[in-house]
RNA sequence: GCGGGGGUUGCCGAGCCCGGUCAAAGGCGCAGGGCUUAGGACCCUGUCUCACAGGAGUUCGAGCGUUCGAAUCGCUCCCCCCGCACCA
């Protein structure tokens, strides 16, 4: 007998496992499953441990079940972020350096290294790799890689071509966020302030102005139409531009924003707001318009200038009132060109009166001008002189033309400001030139997707919806960057292939990965790769021995079945593989299925490295064990909801952990047999198959429930009910084989330990999965059991209240004819009309009142009772006397005083009328 | 705003899809008892309210409704969380 050491064990699974997960293709089935590699950037913490635990339960159990499982691991290294940090590092930033030396507590000198960014990735994915054996994790370690090895861009090489062949890569520009101190696009996490700033898309509406033309930006361009004048600031100064070969007038800052989208720009002179004032310009669709002064104009917004539609927009019928009560401009009347219910002929002006606004200064503009604009895009159309189209349709439209005819363009702003760059300069917008998109937008493209996901299997299926919302929703996706670790675009290799854009098929790669790694990276040409995944070619620069065993070996692992992620990847990752797949594989190669993940909590708070609130995995491991670990993050939260770590809640796991261990020594003692033997076994057999339903289903925490807390309550039942004085029969030995098997995916280091504890040979990893014998299932005892437990309770329940010492206990077993009413209630099946069923059976109506009494008592003893357990009762020829007889020991035992067993039509005793079928009176003296 | 998911007894979290096993699993916390030199270990009991005979009453975000019967079905409302792009 051994004690219970923690570390020992761990220490040994570690050893024994090495290399027992070294995956090849043999002849029986495979399972093949995989997980969205990490980024080794940082320290792992407890979030990170569930999402490869989970699908490390569900390896070793396919892995007992006689599969051949591939649980294939790397690491994904290319983007930005390690330059980023290793500048930090390198640059003295405190709040880097303290994340990396106090936080995940990096050695001095590894961190004086950091300042090469390769070191970052190097040191991490060691000790992601060192920790995740730790873990017990099942993985085939040989075919490890990162995303920058050579081999793998060759991959990638090939990947890209064939999706450049085929049409989905195309070029084109696209506005990003930009910093001109840094000098490159900035995403969302490098940004100070401003990272939820949308980008928006205004139209230039170009009015004539003399020789020059000035540009208004606006959202709605149809409402050029009802244009009576624009607006300057007269106190601030614009500047005249030439720009694209034309002359424009608008504020400095739009110049200096037009100057990075995509236009040259060269300042010309500077005009005084003041003196556009009383101009008139000109515009095809408004006629002739003055230029008005108003105090609401921006100039960092949009021109700097802006057209005045008062009929539809609060803010311009604001000013032409504040302008027009000081008696100027009375001749100017608002034009209206949309209908919309609700509203009058000027929307703008019914709603800012009714609203009792001021003037322009007043706080409540904004949402005012919400809710006219939105009232007129969903229900707003257009007078018939102007189209009478929707609102929604002629908005388009509108854009259309002016770009066509009226020498529009597009202009771009934020939604939000500030937007600050991490080096504090202000973010611009600017028109990346010459990007390369995978064009996700191609509808055909999509159809294919959908498809796809139609015919896989989802995990939790409520995650179609939100599949098929994605494949909608994907625009073409800017697959290249200027900077960052990646693979080069093979036939643009001024661009870098982004991190999101080269992590799609990689679960292929795996199948060959450790082969390829022994093969030269030059020799690795497209033709290979169509060789290995396509079955097609004749490539030179491999022997065909060599191509014959890498497709083998491609073919036999794919498709996956199942890829694991968190959610947060479905709006990209996940269904950007899908598109992947489509594109490059053919159909009997496309995914099986994914199973997606929940978030991390810690204390009820949201996990977050950058915020500092995570633990730390390694932590956890030292202070809790691997098991104690594994078992807490599997049993907490099934798979796809969120899980939350608290400390308190995970040592009571390592409490649960000993118990079984130590339940597992005192089988190694039981012998001889007992008369609970057989409720035990036959319980065991449901305890598996039911551990076994909730395992395909990926039902981690079911399974566990099942398997630990269901196997041990059984074990309570079983310990009450043995005789005086033992300890247990063998059968607690084969339900320790069976109960150490059964937990050996979720605690597999203690079971390691036990298997062999228990003198079983090989690894427990490799066991047979346990199958429920059907033949040792026995209801009748069950239903036996089941019935004493309910009376012990109703026994235990009244010695509570009564709160005397009691001298005797007597049961009254109910009579037949009580138990032919129970069957009568039992099988009827509107239970409103049941006392008339039973009153016409032979013999009943004699009984009266007394029948009818019971009839009640009855029927709500069926309600209260499980329904499965009423139709066994009703449908069992169970001899409830027996029952309680063969258990009277047993109930003496439990209570301490003579049990006796009557029958209730024998007795005179007032409670012995009210004894019910399998609910006998119960009189405590 | 758009899309997805939720609100259960002190807390976490089952159950709701397939209405009666539900006062509602399990764990944590708390209380009492046992064991013990001691215990942050282990075991037992209790933990909505009332009740000295196995019972009754009020609960499952709020409010209506369907039904003999609703945490579970329908409608309305309130609140919370997640994703929304060039980024891992």
């Amino acid at each position: 007998m051994s004690g219970f050491d923690i570390h020992r064990i761990e220490r040994e699974g570690v050893e024994r496992w090495e290399h027992a997960f070294e995956a090849d293709p043999v002849s029986g089935e495979k399972f093949y499953l995989n997980v969205a590699y990490p980024y080794p950037s940082g320290g792992m913490h407890v979030g990170h441990g569930r999402t490869y635990i989970i699908p490390d339960v569900l390896a070793r159990f396919q892995r007992m079940k006689g599969r051949q499982v591939l649980f294939p691991m790397a690491f994904h290294v290319t983007g930005t972020p390690v330059i980023g940090i290793s500048r930090r590092i390198a640059h003295g930033d405190e709040e880097a350096i303290g994340l990396y030396r106090d936080l995940y507590r990096v050695p001095q000198d590894v961190l004086d290294r950091f300042v090469d960014p390769m070191e970052i990735v190097g040191f991490f994915s060691q000790e992601y790799m060192r920790i995740m054996g730790r873990c017990g994790l099942s993985i085939d370690w040989r075919r490890r890689f990162t995303t920058i090895d050579p081999q793998y861009s060759r991959f990638i090489e090939w990947q890209y071509s064939h999706l450049h062949e085929r049409g989905y890569v195309v070029r084109g520009a696209h506005p990003v966020k930009y910093c001109p101190q840094c000098e490159n696009p900035v995403g969302d996490h490098d940004l100070l302030e401003g990272d939820r700033a949308e980008i928006i898309r205004f139209t230039l509406v170009m009015f004539r102005f003399r020789d020059a033309l000035i540009p208004t930006a606006t959202l709605r361009p149809e409402t050029t139409y009802g244009v009576t004048n624009l607006w300057v600031d007269p106190g601030v100064t614009y500047v005249r531009i030439r720009i694209d070969g034309q002359e424009w007038i608008v504020s400095p800052e739009a110049a200096e924003k037009l100057a990075l989208q995509d236009h040259e720009v060269f300042v010309l002179e500077q005009i005084p707001g003041s003196d556009l004032v009383d101009k008139t310009v000109t515009h095809p669709l408004s006629g002739e318009v003055p230029i008005l002064p108003a105090a609401f104009v921006d100039p960092d917004m949009g021109t700097g200038i802006v057209m005045s539609v008062p009929a539809h927009a609060p803010f311009d019928y604001i000013a032409l009132r504040d302008l027009q009560r000081q008696g100027r401009y009375t001749g100017l009347r608002p034009i209206s060109l949309i209908a919309v219910e609700g509203y009058g002929e000027f929307p703008a002006v019914d709603a800012v009166e009714r609203a009792g606004i001021l003037d322009q200064n007043d706080p409540g503009m904004d949402a005012l001008t919400q809710e006219v604009y939105s009232a007129e895009f969903s229900r707003g159309r257009l007078h018939e002189r102007y189209g009478g189209k929707t609102v929604r349709e002629a908005r388009d439209e509108v854009a259309a033309l002016m770009t066509e005819q009226y020498g529009s363009v597009v202009m771009y702003e934020f939604d939000t400001r500030p937007v600050i760059c991490r080096c504090g300069s202000r973010v611009y917008l600017k028109i990346l030139h010459d990007q390369w998109f995978l064009q996700y937008s191609d509808p055909l493209w999509k159809e294919e997707v959908h498809r796809q996901v139609a015919a896989m299997s989802l995990v939790p299926t409520e995650v179609r919806a939100e599949f098929d919302r994605t494949i909608d929703w994907l625009k073409d996706w800017a697959c290249t960057r200027r900077v960052g670790l990646g693979t080069k675009l093979p036939w643009d290799p001024a661009w870098i292939i982004e991190p999101l854009s080269d992590s799609t098929i990689y679960m292929a790669y795996y199948t060959i990965a450790h082969r390829l790694r022994e093969i030269p990276a030059e020799n690795l040409t497209p033709e290979v790769f169509d060789y290995i995944f396509l079955g097609r070619g004749e490539p030179e620069t491999l022997d065909r021995e060599t191509l014959d065993e890498l497709r083998q070996e491609f073919t036999y692992w794919y498709p996956y079945d199942y890829r694991f992620s968190a959610k947060d990847l479905i709006s990209n990752h996940l269904t950007f593989q899908l598109f992947h797949h489509r594109a490059i594989f053919p159909g009997e190669l496309q995914p099986g299925g994914m199973v997606v993940f929940g978030m991390g909590l810690l204390n009820g708070a949201k996990m977050s490295s950058s915020k500092g609130n995570v633990f730390l995995l390694e932590d956890a491991l030292d202070e809790f064990g691997a098991d104690t670990v594994r078992m807490f993050l599997v049993g907490s939260a099934e798979p796809w909801q969120d899980f939350d770590w608290r400390n308190e809640l995970v040592s009571s796991t390592r409490k649960q952990i000993e118990r079984f261990w130590n339940t597992v020594q005192e089988a190694m003692s039981a012998e001889g047999g007992q008369p609970i033997d057989t409720w035990l076994k036959s319980r065991l057999q449901r305890r598996i198959a039911a551990t076994t339903a909730a395992l395909e289903g990926f039902q981690t925490r079911q399974a566990l429930q099942e398997a630990f807390f269901g196997i041990e309550a059984d074990l309570k039942w079983y310990r009450r009910r043995l005789t005086e004085g033992s300890a247990g029969g063998a059968v607690l030995w084969d339900l320790s084989r069976v109960w150490i098997r059964l937990l050996a995916p979720i605690i597999p280091f203690t079971c390691e330990a036990a298997w062999r504890e228990i003198g079983e040979e090989g690894l427990v990893s490799f066991a047979p999965w346990p199958v429920a014998d059907e033949e040792l299932i026995e209801p009748e005892i069950e239903l036996a059991e089941d019935i004493l437990a309910r009376t012990v309770e109703d026994i235990e329940s009244i010695m509570k209240l009564i709160q005397m010492e009691p001298a005797s206990i007597t049961l009254f077993i109910a009579p037949e004819w009580k138990r032919t009413i129970f069957s009568t209630v039992a099988a009827s099946s509107d239970r409103t009309k049941v006392t008339r069923e039973v009153m016409a059976i032979e013999g009943m109506r004699q009984r009266g009142r007394e029948a009818a009494d019971v009839v009640k008592q009855i029927t709500r003893l069926v309600l209260k009772f499980p329904p499965q357990l009423v139709d066994q009762l009703r449908q069992s020829a169970i001899d409830e006397r027996e029952v309680f007889e063969g258990a009277r020991e047993f109930l003496e035992k439990e209570f301490g005083v003579p049990v006796r067993i009557l029958d209730a039509e024998e007795s005179r005793h007032a409670k012995a009328s009210g004894a019910l079928p399998f609910k006998p009176a119960i009189v405590i003296e």
